[in-house]
DNA sequence: CTGAAAGCGCTTACAG
DNA sequence: CTGAAAGCGCTTACAG
């Protein structure tokens, strides 16, 4: 981290908030009107007036006020985002791709915490609409598809986990499915066929996609699927934990163990630990999402990628072109296996 | 996850932005002024005017727009933050702890990330001020005294890893040194003689206590300080793991590790598991900050105990104070080791 | 292409 | 204790 001294003190000095439109419109010898036009290419302004006002503005250091804006009726450069939780390994970097997807185009994220709980969701909400967003990023709410319409009537909204594309609305969505399978077919190519899947919340449709894939996969290669292998799991460590010690004590047979997500991977790994199983001698396992630490877990996890940066980023992305007025066209990437040292081939294969 | 479907309908009616100050005003038969003095309890109205716009103001579901707030030169209830980053695991919880804090009196978190760099620290604090915040909350940042001090005549600031205690300006700082040392005398009373340290960013205060923490204890116990077996980090866990590769390389005898942080600790606990070393029965591991997945790693590892959560709430606790015109008074809990099970006694003790 | 004017929703001296 | 008035810094019809 590089100190900053003099140079901090000098920038203190023309701080944003100085200069005024006015003051630009003086300098220039125009009106107040002609600097809005050509802040916000508005209207057509003569090259000659457009080129005094630009000026003006590098003159001054002016930069538009976004308070005064956001009340002019015009636009705060600023977007709500309502995260389920913002210290989560996963939404943290989503939060991060909002962030600098945002700021690289002089917009604000605005954060807002819904504690996984739909009322504070619509809490969040409507705290955000007061300050005058000028669109809602959405990360997997639990709310109804017609109360989203009903807020897109009024601001654009993004939301993930959702497929969904209504006018002023769209929807990010990996495709589950597709990583359950890839996760169990993996898998199931090294030989494992007592495969035990830890299922996310339920209220969760990410977690039921991955379920689907999974069972998908089983049924592509003619296993047939052992419900007292498939655990409850509530997408955090305790659980991952919680659902290996159900698991053990259930005394069915398995090999591997493929968790909803990372972080319930992580709790497993430290129940097969206390029991002294060894990952993956005893038994293989695989999470999902790729969160940074999966990497330095021990042994370095196996498992889906499904790059919460790029969430982050592609959904600021989409809200940007919506308040831009264009419409947004996401492409998100396929899931993808990452093979790392979790897995190994089943020992009775 | 409850769904919200009827009630988020009825919500969206009666949104904030509806009711104005003015509808207030003409509903209570008052004027605006008045309205506003019993908003801001900035002068002493009639108990008769006062229930009058109480009422006013509950049935119109009024809710004070903070955008014409701010414009207005009133507060704008919003604050904003300036953090290294915002998916670390230890500033994602103190990013939480401010907002759950600050959501609680009315206030936003506006949250910007510096990157670990002090020129867009400056850079954050700038559209900060330009959009209104009645304060900053500064985690851990690059910036001079000088500079602080120069930005809290303007407004507010709260700064954490820093002792600072200057007019409008306030410092929360844990005892880092303590920490050191309670980390390090944990590993001496185990028996450990050959206590190898792993550095954190040198630039960073916390950092160089840490150290000196852990010199002191050793100096205490009459052990003499090996500075071969005291590796530089980064805090992020490449820098743990490589730091066991050259320890590994050096040759130098070790029984235990002591990381500054608990990422670091997490990528040694992965270097050694490279190399086939147990944790804790070949090397003894303590990291530092207590975060998360700590609890969760295999096995769970001990650690000194430093509440990002309560930083996070402390320093928006403080800043509250502050934009109320109160001294805050901030007293941080002693920092508290964990013994878990990443240490045991020395074999060779 | 360009100005003058009104207004966004509040706060704050200024007078009573 | 309370109003009328001006103003925060911008945007946006409305007229040219």
């Amino acid at each position: 981290m590089k100190t900053v001294d003099e140079k901090g003190t000098k920038a203190l000095r023309n701080t944003a908030s100085t200069a005024t439109l006015e003051m630009v419109a003086a300098r220039a010898g125009v009106s107040p009107s002609t600097v809005s036009r050509v802040l916000n290419g508005t209207a057509v302004v003569s090259s000659v007036k457009r080129n005094a006002v630009g000026a003006a503005i590098a003159e001054l250091g002016f930069v538009p006020n976004p308070v005064a804006r956001g009340l002019a009726g015009g636009r705060t450069l600023s977007v709500g985002v309502v995260a389920p939780s913002i210290d989560s390994p996963f939404y943290g970097v989503v939060l991060r791709g909002i962030e600098e997807e945002l700021s690289r185009a002089g917009y604000s994220p605005l954060i807002a915490s819904s504690r996984f709980d739909a009322t504070e969701e619509q809490h969040c909400i409507e705290v955000l609409r007061s300050r005058r967003v000028d669109g809602i990023i959405l990360l997997d709410g639990g709310l109804s598809v017609r109360v989203l319409r009903a807020h897109a009537k009024v601001l654009p909204m993004v939301i993930t986990g959702r497929h969904l594309k209504a006018p002023n609305l769209c929807g990010l969505h990996f495709d589950n499915i597709e990583g359950g399978r890839l996760a169990t077919q993996h898998l199931i190519e090294l030989g494992h066929r007592h495969i035990a899947f830890i299922t996310g919340d339920a209220r969760h449709p990410d977690a039921n996609e991955r379920l689907a894939g999974y069972c998908a996969a089983l049924k592509e290669a003619g296993l047939e699927l052992n419900p007292a292998l498939v655990i409850p799991g509530l997408f955090h460590e305790a659980s991952g934990l919680a659902a290996v010690e159900r698991l053990l004590d259930s005394g069915e047979r398995f090999s591997a163990i493929f968790a909803a997500n990372d972080q319930m991977a992580l709790g497993a790994a430290l129940g097969l630990h206390r029991h002294s199983m060894r990952i993956p001698q005893d038994v293989s396992l695989v999470g999902y999402d790729d969160i940074a630490i999966a990497l330095y877990s021990t042994p370095p996890l196996s498992t889906v990628r499904q790059s919460g940066y790029e969430v982050g980023q592609l959904a600021a992305a989409a809200m940007l072109k919506m308040v831009a007025g264009e419409k947004p066209l996401v492409k998100l990437p396929p899931p993808k296996f990452i093979a790392r040292e979790s897995t190994c081939a089943a020992v009775d294969a």
